[in-house]
DNA sequence: AATATAATAGACCAATTAGTCAACTACTAT
DNA sequence: ATAGTAGTTGACTAATTGGTCTATTATATT
């Protein structure tokens, strides 16, 4: 009962966009009720702060990457093929991120997590909580890998640690230099990690 | 001629400090100026902005960090041992930085550049000239090695941009999870990128 | 010692910011 | 239809922010 509204979405939307288009310091709670069309008053109805915001906006927007995710790394498909649709995926989202915003953006997570980690304490564990949920699906790809004789990597978890912060890097590389093309090494680049021989996979 | 002071100086070590162990965003130009002991006229005359500050501290602090690297890069030591020593020597120093500070701190460049490079442009050119040089070590080592017979990397631009993804998103990384052990795997990842035999050079 | 000047001090302003509040509105369940 | 409730509004405060300006101080040179 009572008044319905997706106020509460429309921020949450919005502070997704401003954090990732610019930075969160650079986010004021002005700017996001701005970008959502929502008055200042409705954002403290619903929220205690603009971490508190980003927190759940964070956790939200996870929630639908994860169904992606699991459509990406299903068991049905083979490992290696899990992995080249998600780093690929990975490039033509960056690309069309560029074409809308003009900007390559990266992962909004490592970029959000290197800037707050040393202030926002709860923010920080929940966007470490993603990377670790995250992480999983490629280690669990990687583990496959290995049982089914593709690659060598008897520690699944360290593999999927170096391949994720290879990728990781390289996204970062990408938003600084506003620069897609910097994922194109990515390919190659994984298959040196995982040590598949280039010719027979490419 | 005229009155002398170090409180460009200090201004230039506050401003670093405060953006490296927090953000760009949260720097304000009063804790600049507080923790630099300096009046914000003094600020006003010396500097414009904090986006001015801030690029020519990066300027000043990686004239002397080149000095460190010259000596780690040296033509005269062997080309993997470049390598080693420089990654090495990146996880001693961030120890002893979450031994100053409480906190692992990660790449300054890396952190500042993902932070600012939507909204401060001269600032983004000045942090990917930096790491362009930074690079430039990396590349010339790989090569020489490449040379040596002692790996195979005949690009070493790409073998050098592939190496710095990694180790920075591992520096990322550690940053973010506040845990220098992250960089422990660092050795056997670089290794497994240049293709060295890991019992060979462990 | 006098002078020009590099640097400092700190009061000041205007704009932006986070956060509050009480009155109001729309909707839903009864 | 009406009562209770979920959500809205916008004006308000207090604090912080970036930025300016003028008077003052210290020092290196002559």
């Amino acid at each position: 009962m009572g008044r319905v509204s997706d106020a509460k979405q429309r921020l949450m939307d919005a502070v997704l966009e401003l954090i990732w288009s610019g930075s969160y310091g650079s986010t004021t709670i002005d700017n996001i009720c701005e970008k959502a069309g929502v008055k200042k008053g409705s954002f403290y109805y619903f929220f205690d702060s603009k971490s508190e915001l980003a927190a759940e906006a964070f956790e939200e927007s996870w929630k639908t990457k994860r169904i992606e995710l699991d459509s990406i790394f299903s068991p049905t498909v083979p490992p290696l093929e899990r992995l080249n649709k998600y780093f690929d995926f990975g490039y033509k989202f960056q690309r069309e991120i560029k074409a809308k915003h003009g900007r390559v953006l990266g992962c909004p997570q490592v970029t959000l997590g290197s800037e707050i980690c040393t202030q926002e304490d709860a923010l920080q564990k929940k966007i470490q909580g993603i990377m670790d949920q995250k992480r999983k699906y490629v280690e669990s790809a990687i583990r496959d890998a290995h049982a089914a004789g593709e690659i060598h990597a008897p520690d699944a978890g360290a593999k999927a640690r170096m391949l994720l912060a290879y990728y990781e890097g390289l996204l970062t590389q990408a938003r600084i230099q506003n620069n897609v093309e910097v994922l194109r090494e990515a390919h190659s680049g994984i298959l040196t990690i995982l040590g598949v021989k280039e010719t027979a996979a490419a």
